[in-house]
DNA sequence: CGCGTGTACTATGTGTACTAGTACACAAGG
DNA sequence: CCTTGTGTACTAGTACACATAGTACACGCG
């Protein structure tokens, strides 16, 4: 199992899990800015995808700043930069947050579990300084 | 417009949207146990949606434990009970708020930021006491 | 040149969302 | 009993996203 696991059988689509793993991978600080990703057709045999599906998720990565793709040469990471306004980054991660803490109120799930939940996860990925614009 | 909103040029299917909105106006406290939902022509005049769209959100609505649907009478707002084991509430929300702060971390976010958006977000839902089980 | 990159295109099969229409079962109130 | 309004269950059809398969092209590097 490599870094990039996907399932099939998981309803989710594949291109989106890959994506998901690899901004996750860069998030949590596994990939840092310059490493190189496997090769679409490497990553292919690996996963047992189809090549077009690995192309697909590397558009969307580079489509998001997460990677540069160069022919002939490979995908890498790219150096983050902060996206969106300051208002814009909240007024999106309100949205999610609401999502998923709305679900967690009808699980059962009390204020204390909800922090200590959001902490752990907080402190295994690796955020930036305070960034303005 | 209504409290339940749905928009088609979304994405988001139909049906989702509305799960959603029912399950976010229960979890803010706007609608409570015992409250009585549109009924399903009623919603789907209101919304110009297909009624079986609406329907299908009642069965999943229902499936999850938030409502209860009554032939002959109407579709209400059930008593809110702890689902999931404390494992397994704490792995899901482990998983949802992963994701969502992943992607905060690619635009820029800083930890300072992502704190203060969790609490206005926690301080608007109605969290249940300390549950066992 | 040769190889391995990313990229582009067409075609095909599959699953899901949504709409439309119809029909039935049940509860409440004249 | 009858009517109305509820949820529910089908079928059929359309549209779109996802994934696969196969082929081809453009680029970088040694």
């Amino acid at each position: 199992m490599s870094l990039f696991a996907v399932d099939p059988s998981r309803g989710e689509p594949l291109f989106q899990q890959l994506v998901d793993a690899v901004m996750r991978a860069v998030a949590t600080g596994a990939m840092k800015a310059g490493d190189r990703l496997p090769s679409v057709r490497e990553l292919a045999d690996d996963l047992v995808i189809n090549p077009n599906t690995i192309a697909k998720a590397f558009r969307e990565l580079e489509s998001r700043g997460i990677t540069v793709s160069r022919k002939g040469t490979g995908t890498f990471v790219a150096e983050r930069r902060p996206m969106f306004s300051k208002e814009e980054r909240r007024r999106r991660l309100l949205e999610a947050l609401e999502g998923s803490l709305t679900a967690a109120v009808h699980w059962g799930t009390s204020r204390a579990e909800a922090r200590k939940v959001f902490e752990d996860v907080i402190d295994r990925l690796q955020f930036g300084e305070e960034e303005g614009r």
